[in-house]
RNA sequence: GGCCCGGUGGUGUAGCGGCCAAACAUACCUCCCUGUCACGGAGGAGAUCGGGGGUUCGAAUCCCCCCCGGGUCGCCA
């Protein structure tokens, strides 16, 4: 080894030791005669320095380094001297006197700072990584995904879980995302697909009695993609024989307690993690992943608006819609700039227009006068109205109410994105807060308009409610499902359910939607086939390791806790992927490359 | 595919019709400095303002097209 020490690991006890470091030169201080070099390796920084009348030699290589040069550096650890030490540093109680300094290799000047955080062009940081992820926080990243990811192992582990490895190449899943195919070179004109999620092998796998799988799986979909998706990322992918909904839920419920308080003991966590059904989310908080670190509920209306004057508000009201909002406190004070800024949120989700009422005043809600309310609709609301409507929004005298009026699926998405963005203003979204919860009883069909047909809302392997199970053919947009979902803040963490192992329930799904007897039989014989076989009871769930990580690091894009990720247009930087093959790959494949129009 | 934000010395920003042959910080180069730790001091070099076209007496600045990065809607069983 060229060290044999870790710079970061010094300490008074190392006093009078001989260490030999090696690390990147992180900071040069010269002051002529005397020069201090802050060496970086990964375990983090120690002061050398360099006194001429110690070691010439030493003292003139290190006079010569730069920033980000390869360094190996030999010498006695002794303590600062009194009155210099570093208190923001671990090992500011100590430095290494320089006797031999070797260049192991020179730098150029990096693109970027190493040795400080500013903002850099994300297109600069995926071109360099190897310097970006040189950076601490991209170090401290790294190891935390490390710690996670081995957290899960450890804790699976001593759970009788089972890792199992499942194939890159498999074949394409006609619903769901896009897929990434894979040509056959044997086969011209057929091809692999990279699994979406190792869905239907994990069952398999219980089909084949392994009874607890679990596998930190790489998952591909070829969609566009956000600040929380990447074309390849990665899930914690696990399933359970002979299990029930609760026995999921109270596993994820311990895993993931146990995990933050191991490897972010500085994060809160919220115990026991609230479970709440789909239904119940939607209602008061607009989305199917709510940010539970404040309230803010939704309340609904519609039945007070309705008694207006106010022409929007009534014909919703009669007409089936609803009408549903929430006090913003302290808010009533907002200018007509901020009012229009929230208007204009709204109306970007869809809602046709934002009704605000600012109570003006303190004190009770009793003696709120007509001259107290400023809106510009409040000519045709009696105060009694407001009143009403105000208390049933729990709403204070200097709250601004906040209402959206429309048919039910219309309005939900945009008062869920104002709350989530009132919680934000109001500072009521604590970073240190980690707000786990269950969602639960989804639909197992969603109405696809386009195509006027019903859709798996989860996937098509998802059981239903027994209760529900005769519902399938009279009313399957009534029939709920035993999917849940695992939410953190704003997030979804995961996705799961329980699945059906009776073939000729599962036969009926597809038939649902929409599938020919013999489409089914090509692509999911296997699993019918598997299920007449004895398959067990199971169910299982998927957290992505991303977004839970890039939670736990309070980072705010996936890009920061992967150490090569892709460009929003799916391209990597540093590779320069994808590129174009040549006319000999392409032979080999039996592919012809047709131009655009 | 739509909408929004951004692209100015190596980096991060300011400038948003003439005061800009472009400013600030930092990095870089040279010199000085024996206790600094974002060391300090003196000096220096470095930008055809993402690309192309247009408007104008005059464009970093206004308009159009394109490219790149980001955010978002659609999409993501």
């Amino acid at each position: 080894m060229l060290k044999d020490t870790d710079a970061g690991s010094l300490r008074k006890s190392h006093v009078g030791t001989e260490v030999t470091l090696a690390g990147w030169v992180h900071r040069r201080r010269d002051h002529g005669s005397l020069i201090f070099i802050d060496l970086r390796d990964r375990s983090g920084i120690a002061q050398v320095v360099a006194n001429p009348e110690v070691s010439p030699d030493a003292h003139s290589v290190v006079g010569n380094l730069r920033n980000e040069w390869v360094l190996q550096v030999k010498g006695e650890v002794r303590l600062r001297p009194p009155g210099t030490e570093n208190q923001n540093l671990p090992t500011g109680e100590v430095e290494v006197l320089a006797k031999e300094a070797t260049i192991l290799n020179p730098a150029k000047t990096p693109p970027f700072y190493i040795n400080d955080e500013a903002e850099v062009d994300e297109a600069l940081r995926l071109r360099y990584r190897p310097l970006y992820l040189r950076r601490e926080r991209m170090q401290r990243n790294l190891v935390l995904r490390h710690r996670v990811v081995k957290f899960i192992r450890d804790f699976l582990d001593k759970r009788g879980f089972i890792e199992v490895e499942t194939p890159i190449l498999i074949k394409s899943t006609p619903e769901g995302a896009r897929d990434y195919l894979v040509p056959s070179r044997i086969y011209p004109g057929s091809f692999y697909a990279l699994p979406q999620s190792p869905q239907q092998l994990k069952q398999l796998l219980m089909v084949a009695g392994l009874e607890r799988y679990y596998q930190i799986a790489r998952c591909f979909r070829d969609e566009d993609l956000r600040a929380d998706r990447q074309p390849e990322f990665t899930q914690l992918d696990l399933e359970m024989s002979f299990v029930e909904e609760k026995d999921i839920l109270d596993l994820m419920e311990e895993l993931f307690t146990s995990l933050v308080e191991t490897v972010t003991p500085e994060k809160r966590v919220i115990k026991p993690f609230p479970r709440l059904t789909y239904q119940e989310a939607i209602a008061k908080y607009g989305t199917d992943k709510p940010d539970l670190r404040f309230g803010l509920e939704l309340a609904d209306v519609t039945d007070l608006a309705g008694q207006s004057e106010f022409q929007a508000f009534r014909k919703v009201a009669g007409s089936g819609g609803l009408v549903k909002g929430f006090a913003a406190p302290g808010c009533s004070i907002y200018s007509r700039k901020q009012l229009e800024e929230l208007a204009e949120l709204v109306r970007a989700k869809g809602a046709p227009g934002l009704v605000t009422m600012s109570l003006m005043g303190d004190g009770s809600l009793d003696d709120l006068a007509e001259s107290d309310v400023r809106s510009a609709v409040a000519r045709y609301f009696s105060t009694d109205l407001i009143k009403a409507m105000a208390s049933r929004m729990k709403a204070q005298r200097g709250d601004l109410l906040l209402m959206v009026a429309g048919e039910e699926e219309k309005i939900r998405e945009p008062l869920g994105a104002l709350r989530e963005e009132m919680g934000h203003r109001l500072g009521l979204a604590d970073p240190n807060t980690l707000a786990l919860a269950f969602v639960t009883q989804f639909p197992l069909f969603e109405w696809n308009r386009e195509e006027k047909k019903w859709g798996s809302a989860h996937h098509p392997f998802t059981a239903p409610r027994d209760e529900h199970v005769s519902l399938l053919d009279t009313d399957p947009g009534r029939c709920l499902s035993k999917a849940y979902d695992i939410v953190c803040n704003e997030y979804e963490l995961a996705s799961g359910s329980i699945r059906i192992h009776n073939r000729e329930l599962q036969g009926n799904i597809f038939r649902i939607l929409g599938y020919t007897p013999e489409q089914i039989q090509d692509r999911f014989g296997h699993l019918l086939d598997a299920f007449e076989y004895g398959a067990p009871p199971h169910g299982g769930i998927a957290p992505g390791i991303d977004r839970i990580v890039m939670i736990l690091a309070g980072e705010r894009s996936l890009r920061e806790v992967i150490a090569f990720p892709k460009t929003q247009s799916a391209q990597d930087l540093l590779f320069g992927a994808p590129s174009t093959a040549s006319p000999q790959q392409l032979a080999e494949l039996h592919l012809q490359v047709v131009p655009e129009p």
